[in-house]
DNA sequence: ATACTAGGCTATGTCAGACATAGGGTTCAA
DNA sequence: TTGAACCCTATGTCTGACATAGCCTAGTAT
């Protein structure tokens, strides 16, 4: 009906968050760069095909996140990388979906989760709730699922595989019922995604990190906080060798994967080792 | 000069910001709760004295941030709490402006500090510059200064010990050069003033909270990862006491977890949200 | 009587055009 | 060389209008 509908709402009726999605696909890609300009306005009108204040809302929320900086009369500027505010639940998925693999800042997402999920499994372990476990166990079982899809021969889809990975990982932090671990439970979707897509474990690899998952998933339903800040540990060794970081998945927690640290004090050597 | 400026735009050039931060205080003060309605923009436009876009753009911003959700043709509602961006800087500063202090809240971001900070410190003594450890100085001199002045007789200013006591954690946080831990050091300020403005410690209490700080910046200094650790727990068991979660700033680091709230808010058996 | 549809009302989403003002550069004079 | 006055550009804001989603109500058919 009226093809030429004047203001042809048709499609979204979302234009911000459109014009936000497109020009973030540019500047998490690398397009655009820190410090440099991005189009005026009137020019995003017209790439676009929006009016101004459409435009206008999709600038303002990247310039909330912290990503772009809005200078009155001169232009839109790329913020710093360290000002983005990587912690928010847009930025995270931006980073997941269209950040090409840093490998550096992929380190240090390691680096802070190899920290700390020890710790949040254990918490895990003391207040997990019956629905907690079983959001645990349905990613568990979806991990469990896609491996088998690939074991059976079919391609083998990355992922559903690291969709379940991420929500295991994001019931754990929840499973704390802490609003600040529930909150960072963002960042894990970029941490893996970007690495499941760019690694190529082998299906061998594969079960035996989902091993090392469900032997954490249990530690936590058995309301074992030390046993599970130690499964946790196995995880995360396991994950630190798919990410590249240690030769070894049995290599202990090198805590920080660039050592050009100046440590004279040796690192800290895990208390509890049980083997 | 022309009373009946047309536009008069004399005041601000950031109308979006005001609206935003106006009613970020009554959300934040719990003028405004989750699942209720905020006035329709023609009321605020009114109310505010400004144009629709602009107020608009103040209900973008929250939208943005997780707080309000925009219903199209029904009108703006708040989100559960959980929704909110409590990571984002802005959040963070509104939580510290204008939120009154929440027992159980401020219960779990030390229980997420506590668990924490004992890493942060040990990284920072491995990673630590000059400059780092210069901010680290500055603010320590910072609070030392606040309560000279506070014992020299004069009123004491909370405020400027809080920040510089933000300013001294925040300089630990950064110095992991960590782009994940450098971000949560926002949620400091919420936690140090929210209980800055209640509690009541005394000069004494005071001093050793300062003695301890002390004490953890050299271990840092002296590039020694563990004692930074210990040192840091004693931070934060110092911390635990002002925040009445512990009896006793030398109760070891009890897992804060099970333990707090002691008097002010006893504890569900339950930890099941549902009421 | 119940269920389903049609219509109207409300509040948000989008558009168009206009003016005001901050930032930055340029020109001209002291 | 330096300073001030000028102009241009791009963003900030306003006004007024229409389009459409959500919701309520009334009317009709079975």
């Amino acid at each position: 009906m009226s093809p030429a509908a004047s203001h042809s709402t048709n499609a979204s009726r979302d234009l911000g968050n459109r014009v936000a999605e497109e020009l973030a696909a540019g500047l998490f890609s690398g397009r655009y760069r820190p410090g440099e300009m991005l189009p005026k306005e009137t020019e995003l009108c017209d790439a676009f095909g929006m009016s101004r204040p459409s435009v206008r809302n999709g600038l303002q929320i990247l310039s909330s996140l912290g990503i772009v900086r809005r200078i009155s009369g001169k232009g839109t500027v790329v913020e710093e990388f360290r000002e983005w505010n990587l912690l928010d639940p847009m930025v995270t998925r931006w980073m997941a979906e269209y950040a090409q693999p840093n490998p550096n800042f992929l380190a240090e997402i390691f680096e802070f989760r190899h920290a700390t999920e020890p710790t949040i499994a254990a918490l895990a372990a003391r207040k997990a709730t019956a629905r907690d476990l079983l959001a645990m166990e349905e990613a568990f079982q979806g991990m469990e699922a896609a491996l088998e899809g690939a074991e059976a021969g079919e391609e083998w889809d990355r992922s559903a595989f690291s969709d379940h990975d991420v929500a295991f990982h994001a019931a754990i932090y929840r499973a704390t019922h802490n609003l600040v671990w529930a909150q960072l439970a963002h960042i894990l979707r970029p941490s893996i995604t970007l690495v499941v897509r760019t690694s190529n474990e082998t299906a061998e690899e594969l079960r035996d990190s989902l091993g090392r998952h469900r032997h954490l998933m249990e530690c936590i339903r058995l309301r074992r906080p030390e046993d599970a800040e130690e499964a946790a540990r196995r995880v995360m060794a396991r994950t630190a060798f798919d990410l590249g970081i240690t030769p070894d998945p049995d290599a202990g927690p090198g805590p920080a994967p660039n050592a050009h640290a100046p440590d004279d004090a040796p690192k800290k050597a895990s208390p509890h080792r049980r083997a």
